[in-house]
DNA sequence: TTTTGATATAATTTCGATATTTTTTCACAT
DNA sequence: ATGTGAAAAAATATCGAAATTATATCAAAA
């Protein structure tokens, strides 16, 4: 436990983590007192913190209903997907313009990461124990393609869409079934994006998200 | 007080009005206990609708400091600017290509209304009665060119950038200085999405909104 | 005068309990 | 068997107070 952190920073913190690897059923009920009971805290402390995770669209609120992990469906993952490629392709055009080599400078370093643990997935049997690097891998790469953006708003906006997006994805793609597209798509977005061409980007980033479009990439 | 609701809708409510409508000065503190005294309840009724208040970005939360009403800021208003512009533009499209002749008639009669508002406001001396009104009207233009857009988190986040734009504007701006700009623009917005012109309709929300990329429109 | 540190004050966060609402259970009637 | 409604059980929402943390005050030292 850091120092100055809440109770509820934490809670929330190993929540999240949860909700994004899957670890609860999707439409699971999340109970206030068995959170209680295991945090070993009050029950409006898990109450807020449940509260900051369906801000954030990790868990969905009813009125007097309490909270529960929001169900997968075709229909979400495919409205997901749409967005987050509308926001990754602008951003990063925007992040083209006014990222100057500060900018290149990250992206190149986060791409290298990425691509160095997606090779090392690629040629082994079992990459189960590299799921949560590749993950935070993954993240960061498409960050920090926003992250020049200029936009704070843009920027948060796609980072929950980008948790709601992983959190519909299935356990199936977390096997990484396509990790060598994975890796020529993600050296093809670096390479437009520091050609500067933009309508390439663009479609760079499309080509590496639309096969979740048809909603088949569900459980 | 409707029936089922419980104190806190109320309260998250009646708050969310109050911060739309710029009732408190940017910048001020939220205090929970004042606001319990007022609305006569625990402070951890009005912690949690300030969290979710929070949630959709009409007031900040800092981690042991409590809730404040978002500055203003040039930058932020830019910001929304150019992110609602995006969105209305490509929601605006996906209704074109998929709401059919029931989101043509709905359009067509929120825009009715609106116009007739606006062309009242444009003849009066002191409009200030007809504030909320037009706001609601205005609101309802809005939301409607999203309505068809097929996408429930698109839909969901330009109402969020919405109200907090609405939040970022100043107070000469609610006093319909460009009131006459403001039936133009919406008058050509209906007629280049009725035309089923894409471009066209993306140029004419942009027209609707530029005067606040600069930042001029502030306080 | 400015800075530092101790103390007092005020605000936020957490708590355990109570009140309210929803959901389940089960006897009874259809 | 099926549906209805009352009672019990479980879950959620609200409360008032205690514990924690930040902020303001002010005296002493640089």
């Amino acid at each position: 436990m850091g120092i100055g952190m809440s109770k509820e920073v934490d809670l929330y913190q190993e929540l999240r983590k949860r909700l994004i690897s899957n670890s609860y059923d999707h439409g699971a009920k999340l109970r206030a007192e068995l959170l209680r009971k295991e945090f070993n805290c009050a029950a409006s402390t898990v109450r807020e913190a449940l509260f900051r995770l369906a801000a954030i669209g990790l868990v969905q609120f009813q009125e007097q209903r309490g909270f529960r992990v929001p169900n997968r469906s075709a229909k979400k993952l495919i409205e997901l997907t749409h967005f987050r490629v509308l926001l990754e392709a602008e951003g990063t055009i925007m992040s083209m313009r006014n990222g100057g080599v500060a900018w290149v400078a990250r992206l190149t370093a986060a791409h290298h990461k990425l691509s160095h643990i997606e090779k090392r997935i690629h040629g082994m049997d079992d990459p189960s124990d590299l799921i949560d690097i590749w993950s935070k891998s993954e993240d960061e790469f498409h960050q920090t393609l926003m992250s020049a953006c200029g936009s704070d708003i843009m920027y948060q906006t796609h980072s929950r869409i980008y948790a709601q997006f992983r959190q519909q994805l299935m356990v199936a793609d977390r096997k990484f079934n396509h990790i060598s597209e994975n890796i020529q798509n993600h050296s093809e977005i670096l390479e437009a994006a520091l050609s500067g061409h933009e309508s390439l980007t663009r479609a760079k980033i499309y080509d590496h998200l639309k096969r979740h479009m048809d909603g088949k990439t569900l459980d």
